[in-house]
RNA sequence: GGGCAGGUACCCUAGUGGCCAACGGGGUCUGACUGUAAAUCAGAUGGCUCAGCCUUCGGAGGUUCGAAUCCUCCCCUGCCCA
């Protein structure tokens, strides 16, 4: 991939670009710095997108400064939240961190990598740190910041605390000494705030490299509560059912944002798909393939594609499945409890009576039905939840 | 410190003495349909020994035959005044 589309594919600004690229000419070993926020240990698809960018910076030679954001993550970062969190413990901060290192450098070069903690420079931290750093931004400006704007315009709670954020993500460039920092769009200010600092400071300020926020599978915005994310620690059988699961109309942007096919190809794809020539099913397919291959290898890739294949086309069943050993008969609803395939006995009761239990692959509906075994069965709950039954 | 408005199920919200396990939306689940775990449509969505019972509406008490709804105190949030 060459320089320039490094600079444009999947990126959403650069300021500046000019500064960005004479800074990448004059052959220094630059600091790209990435905070993280370690409350939220697991990386999705969307992360995905901004550490390839680092990777591929990292392959032109440069080293990556990856903070631990363990004093930040007890403030919770404000960008794009509308309420307040609360604190966490600092060994959940750091069991986080090192789950979220694990999934960073599954993407990330780990031997150009510095991973520095914030406590390092918070830790001792003064008062009349916080008077220096603080004198130095005023509630104006803060609240420029779109989302502390509407917090405080609905009459939400803001403490003061959540201003802090910016501040501290400010001074972190201060600290490592960062000449580029990456971020999705929504760290704009954030990130913006740590160049003003550095200028404040007589420092080079950092350079700011935004990338696109990846929408979710259903072209939402990518979040866990519409549960519309795939993690990078998913299992490809996961993976691949969340990708053909995606709506059509997002197909594109993933390719563009989370593959390396060329763009010349991609955009072929998107006309034949326009045309109605080729199958968005296939395109789906394909992007499945290239994912699972980038991030675990060839050979998941195709077998989680014949997994698919099989139980959803063709409606066969998976060729693993739990077990579960059932020796005595029993009855169908504390069956299902106990073979964890309803959280209740109502829940069960309820799956029953929808017509969403199947013993080889026929209705139960009688929810007094007893179960009892002469050769193994499989209990099916809806179309992707089955256990195998042993005798 | 004073005044006002709030805190309802996974999330957002309606409910201001019995018709409330609590409207509606989101999410989730199931079914139908399909190119798919898409879209669309339909239903379900506290638990249990299930025509009944138990637990739930910020917390603790109280009034009442009966409370999410009324009273008292407390905790939390926002706004206004100081």
């Amino acid at each position: 991939m060459d320089l320039e589309e490094i600079l444009t594919r999947g990126v959403a600004e650069i300021i500046t670009k000019e500064e960005l690229l004479e800074k990448l000419r004059s052959g220094r070993t630059l600091r790209l710095k990435m905070g993280f926020d370690p409350s939220k240990p697991n990386l999705h698809i969307g992360h995905y997108v901004g550490l390839r960018k680092i990777r591929q910076l990292q392959d032109l030679g440069h080293t990556v400064v990856l903070i631990v954001g363990d004093w930040t993550a007890q403030i919770g970062d404000p960008s794009g939240r509308d309420e307040s969190r609360t604190m966490l413990d600092p060994e959940t901060v750091r069991a986080n961190a090192e789950t979220y290192m694990q999934q960073f450098f599954r993407v990330v070069d780990r031997s150009r990598t510095e991973v520095r903690w914030q406590s390092e420079w918070f830790g001792k931290f003064t008062l009349a740190d916080v008077f220096n750093l603080t004198s130095r931004f005023t509630l104006g400006q803060m609240m420029a910041h779109e989302t502390f704007r509407k917090r405080y315009e609905q009459g939400l709670p803001l403490s003061l605390m959540e201003l802090l954020y910016p501040l501290l993500q400010a001074y972190d460039s201060i600290a490592v000494d960062a000449d580029v920092e990456f971020g999705g769009t929504d760290q704009k200010f954030n990130i913006l705030a740590g160049r003003e600092l550095q200028r404040m400071l007589g420092k080079e300020p950092q350079n700011v490299f935004l990338v696109p926020l990846l929408v979710g599978l259903d072209g939402r915005k990518m979040s866990k509560t519409f549960n519309n994310t795939i993690d990078l620690v998913d299992p490809p059988e996961e993976m691949y059912g969340k990708i053909m699961s995606m709506g059509d109309d997002v197909i594109i942007e993933y390719f563009i944002l989370t593959t390396d096919v060329p763009m010349a190809e991609i955009e072929e794809m998107e006309r034949e798909m326009k045309a109605g020539r080729v199958n968005p099913r296939d395109l789906k397919m394909r992007l499945a393939r290239e994912l699972i291959t980038q991030l675990y290898d060839a050979e998941a890739a195709r077998k989680a594609e014949e997994e698919f294949v099989r139980v959803f086309q063709r409606r066969e069943l998976p060729s693993e499945m739990p077990q579960f050993r059932l020796t005595e008969p029993k009855n169908i609803v504390d069956l299902l409890v106990e073979a964890g395939l309803a959280a209740s006995k109502s829940e069960a009761r309820r799956l029953i009576q929808q017509g969403g239990v199947k013993l080889n692959e026929e209705v139960i509906s009688d929810i007094e039905a007893t179960i009892a075994l002469t050769e193994p069965a499989v209990l099916r709950v809806g179309k992707r939840r089955f256990v195998q039954l042993v005798p």
